[in-house]
DNA sequence: CATGAATGAGGGTTCATTCAT
DNA sequence: AATGAATGAACCCTCATTCAT
């Protein structure tokens, strides 16, 4: 009875591959890409070094998939925040900022190793995609509202891209193994920040500290 | 004479430790603080590697003192540009983000190095202070606006770091070693961006893209 | 029916060997003993990594049965072309070189790592009697030619092996990838020489390069 | 007093070069270009892994000096040997003969690794030549010779290569790590050989094996 | 028996750091 | 005090071999 590429093995292959995906993501997430060396990878999925080899051509084809992962569930999950070319712009970038911002709180090492952390090239290209992501995005909703007149004239890409570089540095900006987390609030007063740049009459906050 | 001679040995031996902070600092400026290998760093330096160590603790010892060195020398400019507590808030604010813009767009690298790059535990305390620095001086100006009335009430301190993380994702968050020059106008718009996330009125730009 | 069990089975086992023996000749033929990783054989013989030490001890071992084996055939089809001790040592000794040259000439790859690509010691062990196969016969032959007089008095072992060694290097000692044909009348060419060296008068070529 | 490129500092590490390729070059002697790893050598050059790149870029550098640097040699000493146009063709036939086979029996394995083990693409491109080279000088010898009516009609770089081919067969075709010595009289026995392929006569041998 | 995932020794390479001169 | 050769730990990667299923 010859061997059988039987759902079962795949299921387990796949499962493998997926356990060192998750160590590496683990890894980076708690320390940054360079923390994921083949060996650390190896020990923490609880394989061999060379096991590594069978799932990944190599360390960095490794590594840009752990990026391509993380960013493309990034991706997904503030893609599905903002869908709707119904909804008003304002609300649409609100919840750009909101979702952006409240996922890098929560995993702010990954964010700023997805968006910071030099790598190889193969990386910087998924890099790219990344943050064309978030620009392109943004600028789309920002163009959309500024044909309703929700925002002031001004040039879209460039606001998206100071939106995005005011919420990732106001959150991971800062980052340091025992930096505190930000205030909650912070993304309260952010998207206030944002909105006004954009030139939103935003209404007072209830208490100034 | 035993004074003389070493007060020209001192002179010597400091102006070798400047030679090889100089050779250090071009080198972080044209490939960040990757590229400072300490056979680079004496290279460049023109003294031998055994010499880099006569004058620095470590490599990480050396790049932490090229950071202070070259993040000092940015805050010196920035904080000439924006001195003078009774200038209005606006004007300050406005000399901030176009000296700390400006700079970093002539220099982007190096910008780069300063505010993103990782390197080790003691430049990482470095940065804290450099960007303490622009936070507080930006904080500072901030609250004397909103003391003045010249901004919307807000987080002083957090307005301050989207300020910051604005115009640096704007000017070098895309920095690639083939990414082009930002367009001209660029510092121009972003300010405007920031004022108005400030709650400045601001006038109409004469063309919309 | 255990028999016949037993004699199915055996018949199956010796057909995945042979197999895999024909999976790794084929690899020897085109990339030298070096491209016939255990991998490579398994993938081309459609069985698994383990399987192919179920029917051989190592690497090693199955590479010197595939020269063996590879070997042997060489032997058999030279030694078919040049039996029959009534036939003049001349008539043989043609045979021989044309045939062990001309089969060198197609399968260049396979009669150099027949010849000379290093291995491993069982290999060495392996090539020691293909070597003597040819020497041995040459020296037969030569041996024969001499009693008869028709060749001039000489060491016929040593004649054999210089025979073997101008054929080879003619043929096969510049073998690169991307090597050309060597022109077509080479193998008289080389014939005319080992004849000379012999002591056979050798009639005129036609055309003089 | 600054550091100088003195004199015996050059000197020494060419010492320690010349030595970590003299450690190769033993290596490579005694197991061919195989045993040649980079720890081997520098154990050998007693000194450490790390050293040995500070004087080759790379293993693949390493060897193809070690290639050079002896086969030049080589080349070196048959060229002195054969050298003078004037001198009678067959004269510096067995010159080339005498001294390429002479020097390929003490040191076989090194005319092996040179002549035939595969070693990498730097290496191939050094074999290329150093084959070449007595290609050539035999065609050209053999072509001198045509010219004189020493030799009778044929392809001289044919007849240079098979030349070598007989010679290097007989001497090292047989290498073993236990391969015993070839008898004495086997160069006076390959040089008649060689002759009479050419068309030379040659005078009989006293004593026939 | 067959399978192929898993193993890990072994090889090449880099670079911060040391130390004899 | 200056030098730079020497060091070796750390990294990535390959592949023959094993063994649980």
């Amino acid at each position: 009875m010859p061997y059988r590429q039987t759902a079962s093995t795949r299921k387990n292959a796949e499962n493998k591959r997926d356990g060192l995906l998750r160590a590496a993501r683990s890894l980076v997430a708690s320390g940054g890409f360079a923390a994921a060396t083949v060996a650390a990878v190896a020990t923490r999925g609880q394989v061999s070094v060379g096991s590594v080899y069978s799932y990944f051509d190599s360390r960095d084809g490794l590594l840009a998939e752990v990026f391509r992962s993380a960013a493309g569930h990034e991706i997904d999950v503030v893609r599905a925040a903002v869908t709707g070319t119904d909804r008003p712009a304002t609300d649409r970038l609100a919840a750009l900022i909101r979702t952006f911002g409240g996922r890098a709180l929560q995993g702010r090492r990954m964010a700023w190793a997805l968006l910071f952390e030099p790598v190889n090239p193969a990386v910087e290209v998924e890099r790219l995609t990344y943050r064309r992501f978030y620009t392109d995005l943004g600028e789309e909703i920002i163009r959309a509202g500024l044909a309703d007149g929700d925002f002031v004239p001004q040039d879209a890409r460039l606001a998206a891209s100071a939106v995005m570089g005011a919420v990732s540095e106001a959150l991971i900006g800062w980052l340091r193994p025992d930096s505190p987390e930000p205030a909650p609030g912070t993304l309260d007063e952010i998207e206030r920040f944002c909105f006004r740049a954009l030139g939103v009459p935003v209404h007072d906050r209830e208490e100034t500290p």
